[in-house]
DNA sequence: TCTATTGTTAAGTGA
DNA sequence: TCACTTCCACAATAGA
């Protein structure tokens, strides 16, 4: 199986090169963004900008059509088919508005889609000092003693579309956000850097459809890899300003995680519930499960022993596997939550002693006890629309609070001891529902929450 | 039983 | 302020 992917990746990225070069992609990176770039009067306005419409619906066909009278073959297998949970379904609807999907490497400048220079930012990862990489191990804090507060200068729109990820990148002395859209956008910000053209926010499109995961390379901090719902992992390299392309297939990848200690592996998610380890430097499919009934939409490692892992999945469940023993097919299935509805995320706590799941049943699931043998369910509204990315409860900096969106444009404090929501961190500045959320590996008490707005609100301790 | 369609909803855009 | 558009989550329902 892994050498029928090789060989379809090295023809898919061959016959892209042919493609490329044939259409002059820089040329047709001018027109496109031509289109997305912001006008130079808007940008004045403090750091909600407006983006522009998104992408003309006749862009691709504009190349689409270039190929054909270039009598190019033409992407054969066209786009995945896992936009829905249910294959076969939207395939043609999805198309029509689809940009064409690019299987070969993307040079930075082929996607920049911002205004001006983008060389602060690519100085900034370069030269950034990082951390350990490590979260910051398990540092409590007092919001009696350290407030959070929200900022104006601490609110801006990353991107143009729904967020489905935000991340901090793992500097010490920069504070960066990157965060993934519907549209295939990777936005960077830098809340360091007040460039008047930019603002410190650099937009780039390395995908054609939702990013779903952002994790950083470990040990090389200026690799960030992004996956997407149309089917590719790219591995953006800031120093060698490209965005490659790791693996190419139909069927979208909903989840991506690295085992920690692990660099030269990708576990991700594909279509319904196949669950694949992919050998980067090799370039093939190490292992191949099938895990789950339907969609995985969260992989996470236990932080104390890295051979258990969990993953949540739309089919109701989140299981815990650990990966030394095998069963006949799959890796043993240590434990299954079950969940009356979806589970978007199963996340384990700093120090790797519970398990959070975040279902669209209404319920927070807390593992606990030495082999996770016990679980409460906290009540808390997660059933949000088609329009908001689905709430996922992430830990803070220790075992004591799990961080998660509400309905009302806040963000409910779980303590899961407790089993009830024990501060709400809202703000009028904060005008959207934060629906996904992160907390900054190394600052405690500095977490970012984003919208389907594209907007990124970071709150800080007072 | 499986597939296709529809309703729900938030938030940006532009008049 | 308001009408319009989005449309890739999910559930309920209709249809094959």
């Amino acid at each position: 199986m892994a050498t029928e992917y090789e060989r379809k990746r090295l023809e898919n990225i061959k016959r892209n090169y042919e493609m490329l070069a044939s259409l002059n992609v820089h040329g047709t990176k001018s027109l496109l963004s031509s289109a997305t770039k912001r006008s130079r009067d808007e940008s004045k306005s403090i750091k909600t900008k407006k983006f522009k419409k998104k992408q003309k619906p006749e862009e691709p066909i504009v190349i689409r059509q270039s190929l054909r009278t270039r009598g190019l073959t033409p992407d054969l297998k066209g786009l995945p088919n896992g936009f829905s949970d249910k294959p076969r379904r939207n395939v043609v609807s999805v198309s029509k508005n689809e940009s064409v999907r690019v299987l070969a490497p993307l040079s930075l400048d082929d996607v920049y889609e911002g205004e001006g220079s983008y060389s602060e930012f690519v100085d900034c990862i370069v030269n950034g000092e990082f951390g350990d990489g490590k979260a910051c191990g398990e540092k409590r804090i007092d919001f009696d003693e350290v407030p959070l507060k929200l900022e104006q200068e601490n609110v801006a729109r990353v991107v143009p579309e729904r967020i489905l990820v935000v991340k901090f990148l793992p500097l010490e002395n920069v504070r960066m956000v990157v965060a993934g859209d519907k549209s295939g956008n990777v936005g960077f910000w830098n809340l360091d850097c007040d460039d008047e053209k930019n603002d410190g926010i650099y937009l780039f499109r390395p995908h054609t459809a939702p990013v779903s995961s952002l994790v950083f390379q470990q040990n090389s901090f200026s690799k960030v890899i992004s996956s997407s719902y149309d089917g590719l992992i790219r591995l953006m390299d800031v120093e060698k300003s490209v965005f490659d392309l790791v693996y190419s297939e139909d069927e979208a990848i909903f989840s991506l995680s690295q085992r920690p200690n692990d660099e030269q592996s990708l576990y991700f998610g594909e279509g319904n519930g196949m669950f694949n380890v992919w050998d980067i430097r090799v370039g093939k499919s190490s292992f191949q499960w099938d895990l789950h009934e339907r969609r995985i939409n969260s992989i996470d490692f236990n932080p104390q022993n890295t051979n258990v892992m969990a993953t949540s999945s739309t089919d109701g469940t989140a299981c815990l596997w650990d990966l030394r023993s095998m069963g006949a097919k799959k890796p043993k299935m240590l434990k299954t939550v079950q969940h009356a509805k979806p589970v978007h995320s199963a996340y384990f706590s700093p120090s790797g002693h519970m398990l959070a799941t975040t279902s669209h049943d209404n319920y927070i699931g807390i593992l606990s006890g030495a082999n996770f043998e016990d679980t409460h369910m906290i009540d808390h509204i997660n059933s949000t629309n088609r329009w908001i990315s689905c709430f996922r409860g992430v830990w803070g900096w220790d075992d004591s609070y799990i961080f998660v969106g509400n309905l009302s444009k806040r963000i409910d404090v779980i303590a899961p001891k407790l089993r009830r929501t024990v501060m709400e961190l809202h703000n009028p500045l904060m005008k959207a529902i934060p629906c996904r959320i992160h907390c900054h590996p190394h600052n405690v008490g500095m977490l970012a929450g984003a919208t389907a707005g594209g907007q990124v609100y970071v709150w800080t301790p007072k």
